[in-house]
RNA sequence: GCGGGUGUGGCGGAAUGGUAGACGCCGGGGACUUAAAAUCCCCUGAGCUUUGCUCGUGCGGGUUCGAGUCCCGCCACCCGCACCA
């Protein structure tokens, strides 16, 4: 080996051919091995990839190919997320046909991530938008229906008047349609609904078993299933209707002073019909906002309806009020307010002067204590409550219930949060639902002979409206059970639908059927999931949601697909922007130049204002392209770059510099193999024992970073490692460590390591090398550092042999120049000794 | 407002209650070169009366022989949200 530079343009592609044509990763579903599915959230064909891909695709890869190279059969696969909104915007602005769009971004994002040469078995490669992948999953949706779990019913949908087409909530802005800017009108239509409700125990159950899932992302999803149990009955009107109430606290019954209803419920809306007054806050409820942050700053308002509710245990009449802070559609949509113990109550209450009695305190004697500006809502005792006096809290809630099942009058009830799942969209670029309306024979599934029912090819998205419905041909069908003529459905599936099963379809994928039972039993669960936290609540759930009912139904026997998940952070950048005419402009950083602290524009040479590092986007223009990066520096510099200084879970700033670090640590690395190639020829003699120890430290180090994605840590260790060989003279423990090296380095840098590997005369490919061995004996260290403190605080440190007795240890210690000029002969009063660690003095 | 998270040099960040700042970036100095680039070596938390000492992990307390780490109370920023009765 003479050339002295690596040159990753002619490297890079040169080892993935060489992968592609030896199939290295593709994965073997007969393998004897243990397995191992890393999987990475696939990607929308959105035209290019961008560097949160580059980050996520690469943790992956570092994992599956280290699990490859501890002896695991990995499955590590690639698709595309491929329907969805964006592929029919472009139509619309582009004249494009979705399939035609989708498909030209998926070649060449594909093109991009083979550049990056990641270990996938692209033997596997599915794409959501092809009738191969969604016939399958118009077959699942008939199986779940005929299960029971797919259901119609008419549900409110956002409709664009002008571009006659269902909005999303983020395509409504304003309450304007964001391409139209007509006024949105709130339209019934009969929907598609999967029935997740009827998992929602299970759903929530599952996430305790979890362990390896961050506590966050359990905890997000804990509270959407929002479980509460409570109790449900019912007030006697003055204007003698029943008006159901739920509440969680049935053991404050006694502080209830007063009872509330939405905006939008029956009574309410009975009010309304004769008063004017009622009708204004009514409307004025509706023009608030409905985020939880708007409506917690917003102040509490009333509209007393003149109705009384007789108090079920006293007797009272209580006031009804319509309330903004109450939700129609939680519960029943009304309550019973006890403003002592609900926060939100105790200011309702204040405003309106209603009483607050305290019907729960921290012991009896305090029956009569002031509340001191808010709620409270602890635990404690039962007061002024009648025969609950004196029960705690939970006992009380329970007794109440007794008493009013016992009378007939009311039930202990469970409410949950989670609804079923909306599945229809009036859309084009989706999977056809697989139904077929017939005047004679109503909504039946159609016959699971005639899927895939394909998309038409033949559409236009100039005229508004859903090209389905607008279609000459297409929706005209016969009626699988009469032979009748007959409509197929026009509503198309949430892409989320998609995304809930293709994991499975990776796994296993035969031509007759969505996926094999024994190999999804070979593969799942994912051993290790990696994507963003923007999934953590829909797509994880329907995910969870889908392995389950699918188990339910038989075709598998997958309760949880996913045993580990990671959600990596974003990919950052400072932003460049300057004020024009009261507004910023920004700059992409490929316009700017560092200069020092600030910052140029490359045309003017005129500073630019440098802002915050924030999510890499296209409005602020502060992205860097990977083509770009990799043209630059080679694949391995972006992928070192991406792993290297930000823990992964935490958002990782780009820099140039950075990346401009990690060239160069690349070329590094390169020279040490190179050189050492060229001096081995002798055939050095000769052991280096502390060179061996590091070696033999670093490589049970890194692979316990890789097992827990540090990759930051496996990274500065390879690098302490680096300079720790290029400092030690020539001997046979040097040629060990340059080949440790190249192996340690090989998941990370695998294109460098593949060309190191064979310029140091190996045979075949590192891809498909083992972990390096490690001999237990260097572990073990036979000196130590020892600390020596004085108050705690360091004065020296000593070296003593490992296992050293605390008496020896302490003598060395007081044996110590700069620990005794610190006593100055003060007398010690105390001496801690940690064995292998450290001596403290105390005077 | 509620829930969760984070806070350590100029920057990204290390650190089972036990030597704070590993490793990288930036910066400074030097070597090599006619010169530059590349490369290599050294320095790089602050301060001071500099063989060394003092201070220092958002702020204020506490526990401990010893606290970035544990406890209590604050502050700032980030993320999520559904007034869930």
């Amino acid at each position: 080996m003479t050339d002295n530079s690596f040159d990753p343009a002619t490297s890079d592609p040169r080892w993935q051919a060489a992968w592609d044509d030896a199939q290295t990763f593709r994965a073997d579903s007969n393998s004897p091995k243990p397995k191992s599915y890393v999987l990475e959230m696939f990607p929308y064909p959105s035209g290019r990839i961008h560097m949160g891909h580059v980050r996520n695709y690469t943790m992956g890869d570092v994992l599956a190919r280290y699990k490859r190279m501890t002896g695991h059969e990995v499955l590590h696969p690639m698709g595309w997320d491929a329907f969805g909104m964006p592929a029919e915007n472009a139509a619309m602005e582009q004249g494009v046909h979705p399939g035609g769009w989708t498909r030209a971004n998926i070649d060449h994002m594909k093109t991009q991530l083979k550049r990056l040469g990641f270990a996938l078995d692209w033997s596997r490669e599915l794409a959501t938008c092809e009738p191969e992948y969604y016939g399958h999953e118009q077959a699942l949706f008939i199986d779940l229906y005929e299960a029971g779990l797919v259901y119609r019913k008419e549900s409110e949908v956002n409709w664009d008047p002008v571009d006659m087409t269902v909005l999303a909530n983020e395509q409504v802005i304003d309450g304007k349609g964001w391409r139209s800017g007509a006024e949105v009108e709130k339209r019934k239509l009969a929907q598609w609904f999967l029935k997740i409700t009827d998992f929602a125990e299970e759903l929530l159950d599952g996430l305790g078993k979890l362990e390896d899932w961050p506590d966050k992302v359990r905890l997000m999803q804990e509270n959407w299933i929002g479980k509460s149990s409570g109790l449900e009955f019912s007030f006697d009107l003055s204007n003698g209707d029943k008006l159901p109430v739920y509440t969680t606290r049935p053991d404050t019954i006694f502080g209830a002073s007063f009872v509330a209803v939405a905006a939008d419920h029956p009574v309410a809306q009975g009010v309304a019909a004769d008063s004017q007054a009622a009708r204004d806050f009514i409307a004025e409820c509706k023009r608030g906002g409905t985020t939880a942050a708007e409506l917690d700053t917003a102040e509490k308002l009333g509209f007393d309806t003149g109705i009384t509710a007789r108090h079920p245990f006293s007797g009272a009449d209580l006031p009804v009020f319509i309330a903004n802070f109450v939700l129609m559609d939680y519960g029943t949509g009304a309550i019973m307010a006890v403003p002592g113990h609900d926060q939100r109550d105790f200011e309702f209450a204040t405003k309106y002067a209603l009483p607050i009695p305290r019907v729960v305190a921290a012991s009896a004697d305090e029956a009569d204590k002031a509340f001191t500006g808010e709620a409270e809502a602890g635990e404690g005792v039962l007061v002024n409550s009648g025969f609950l006096d004196g029960m705690a809290v939970d006992d009380a809630a329970r007794e109440i219930i007794r008493r009013l099942e016992a009378e007939g009058r009311g039930a202990g009830k469970t409410v949950w949060r989670l609804r079923d799942w909306g599945v229809s969209r009036q859309r084009y670029w989706g999977t056809p639902i697989p139904f077929i309306h017939c005047e004679k024979c109503g909504v039946v599934p159609a016959a699971k002979d005639s899927l895939p029912i394909t998309l038409p090819d033949d559409v236009d998205f100039r005229t508004p409206g859903n090209p389905l419905v607008r279609h000459p041909t297409w929706k005209h069908t016969s009626c699988p059970e009469c032979g009748g003529a007959a409509e197929r459905e026009t509503d198309t599936l949430d892409t989320f639908v998609n995304s809930s099963w293709y994991f499975l379809r990776f796994a296993s994928q035969p031509a007759d059927q969505p996926c094999d039972r024994e190999e999804i039993a070979k593969w799942l669960p994912v051993e290790q999931y990696i994507g963003g936290i923007e999934h953590a609540i829909l797509h994880l759930l329907y995910a969870r949601f889908w392995s389950r009912a699918l188990s339910h139904i038989g075709l598998i026997d997958v309760q949880e697909p996913f045993a580990s998940l990671f959600t990596q952070g974003m990919v950052t950048h400072e932003t460049y922007s300057r004020a024009q005419d009261g507004r910023a402009v920004f700059y992409t950083p490929a316009e700017v130049k560092r200069t020092g602290d600030g910052a140029v524009l490359q045309d003017d040479g005129e500073p630019v204002e440098i802002g915050r590092v924030i999510k890499m986007s296209k409005s602020k223009k502060n992205v860097v392209d990977p083509d770009t990066i990799i043209a630059r520096y080679g694949a391995d510099a972006v992928r070192w770059f991406v792993l290297s200084d930000s823990p992964p879970e935490r958002d990782l700033p780009w820099s140039e510099a950075g990346i401009e670090g990690c060239g160069r640590f690349v070329h590094r690395l390169w020279r040490l193999f190179a050189q050492h190639g060229a001096n081995v020829q002798g055939g050095v003699q000769g052991a280096d024992e502390a060179l061996d120890r590091h070696i033999a430290r670093t490589v049970v180090a890194v692979a316990e970073d890789i097992e827990a994605l540090a990759f930051n840590k496996a990274v500065a260790r390879i690098y302490e490692l680096t300079s720790a060989v290029e400092k030690s003279p020539a001997s046979a423990s040097r040629s060990a460590a340059i080949a440790t090296l190249v192996q340690l380095s090989a998941p990370m840098m695998p294109h460098l390591a593949e060309e190191a590997w064979h310029a140091l005369g190996q045979d075949g490919l590192v891809a498909d090398a083992p972990w390096p061995a490690v001999d237990p004996a260097l572990l073990v260290e036979d000196e130590v550092t020892i600390a020596v403190q004085h108050r705690g605080k360091l004065r020296d440190t000593l070296t003593a042999p490992k296992g050293a007795p605390k008496d020896q240890l302490e003598a060395l210690a007081l044996g110590s120049e700069k620990l005794q000029r610190s006593l100055d002969g003060a007398e010690v009063r105390k001496v801690i000794v940690v064995p292998d660690r450290l001596v403290n003095i105390v005077t």
